[in-house]
DNA sequence: GGAGTGACGTAACACTGTTACGTCGATTGC
DNA sequence: GCAATCGACGTAACAGTGTTACGTCACTCC
């Protein structure tokens, strides 16, 4: 990921880490659109040539930016790993996937959308991460136990995945055509209370 | 949506038409980042500024495009709405879904995905295209009553909605790690089946 | 201490969306 | 019937994009 050898710079930290941030930042804050090259460069104190040098390209600076957004993704996810599982497991799980998504739009979409034309994570990037949800399934093995949930916990968590996306990136699309947020926060909830329903075992 | 006059052209179609075809065209073939000004006007035969008269711009082109994608897209679904909605009412719109979506995956991902950075669908762009899916609210009431499903139907036919296309999503970007595509489509029968149960009465 | 290597900047390349400007044809008003 | 008008359209230019050839300079290694 990171060929040549690390350089300091005057305050300290890589280049390679300053023009990531850099990026990172810009995507926060002014969109895909707005993550440049030439802007990148700018706000990371270097010059193009420089983005190039860490990155190979605006292919491979999206890339990292894909791999990071999973790592901290994956970090918010696990906040509330120790605890152990309960019955309201899922819900907080929901949560906590809906707040990241939603505190962070362009990078979610960047990671899950497409929102860079042209971009195509390698698979080794792809493999990373995907490998940010094994900790789902295996928390979703011990909830299936205690909660005698059957079937393949590999398919059940990729089942929880796609439902709990699918409210968040249809919010973030704006293609959910709510009154304000508090109905979506409801929708939300109802609609992960109907998920986690499809699974139990009958009463 | 069309400001000027129509004009007819050698081939009997409209200028407009023939722009929005080749713009389709080309996102069908090439993706979202060969959809260009120049390649557009040059695939219809026409120069630049003929997008820019009938279209104002890429964002208008793009709009356009989006909802074109929400016209063709309600009209596969609405083929099977003909015949009484049964128990494998939801299985079979699950299937003409992700049919089309699998058919068609830049122009769903322009259309849900945000795959053109900056282009943000007008309001009235957006409500157009939501209402695609208010025969689906209307099936929804009917299958509702019929299979005693409570609930708010709008509120139900969004969580359908959001299931579904969170699975499609996640497999045309890739995230969806399965082994070949009979894997993937015996995964969405199953969560199609597991979305329906969270909504049926307890038997 | 000289050779070599890698990080980096400058400047150019082809390409993008956009627009000022001129032309030409159809429509309109008399 | 004819001039005036207006809209559709092409040419050519603008700034901004990703990318790269080339030169420079600091660092490392023998």
């Amino acid at each position: 990921m990171s060929r040549p050898a690390r350089r300091k710079v005057s305050d300290g930290t890589d280049t390679r880490d300053a023009i990531l941030a850099a990026a990172v930042d810009i995507l926060h804050r002014e969109g895909a659109g707005a993550l440049t090259m030439r802007s990148v460069a700018g706000a990371a104190g270097c010059s193009t040539t420089g983005v190039y040098t860490w990155f190979g390209g605006k292919n491979g600076l999206v890339e990292a930016i894909f791999v990071d957004g999973f790592k901290r993704f994956g970090e918010a996810l696990l906040e509330d790993h120790a605890s152990p599982p309960d019955d309201r497991h899922f819900a907080r799980l929901g949560e906590d996937y809906r707040a990241w998504a939603l505190a962070n739009p362009t990078h979610y979409m960047v990671m899950f959308g497409g929102a860079v034309p042209d971009f195509v994570p390698s698979d080794e990037a792809l493999v990373a991460a995907v490998a940010t949800f094994d900790h789902l399934v295996d928390s979703m093995r011990r909830v299936m136990a205690e909660q005698r949930i059957a079937g393949n916990p590999v398919d059940i968590a990729h089942h929880l995945w796609a439902g709990i996306h699918g409210y968040v990136s249809l919010e973030i699309t704006g293609m959910d055509l709510a009154d304000d947020a508090a109905m979506r926060a409801r929708r939300f909830r109802n609609g992960m209370a109907l998920l986690v329903r499809g699974l139990l075992p009958p009463p």
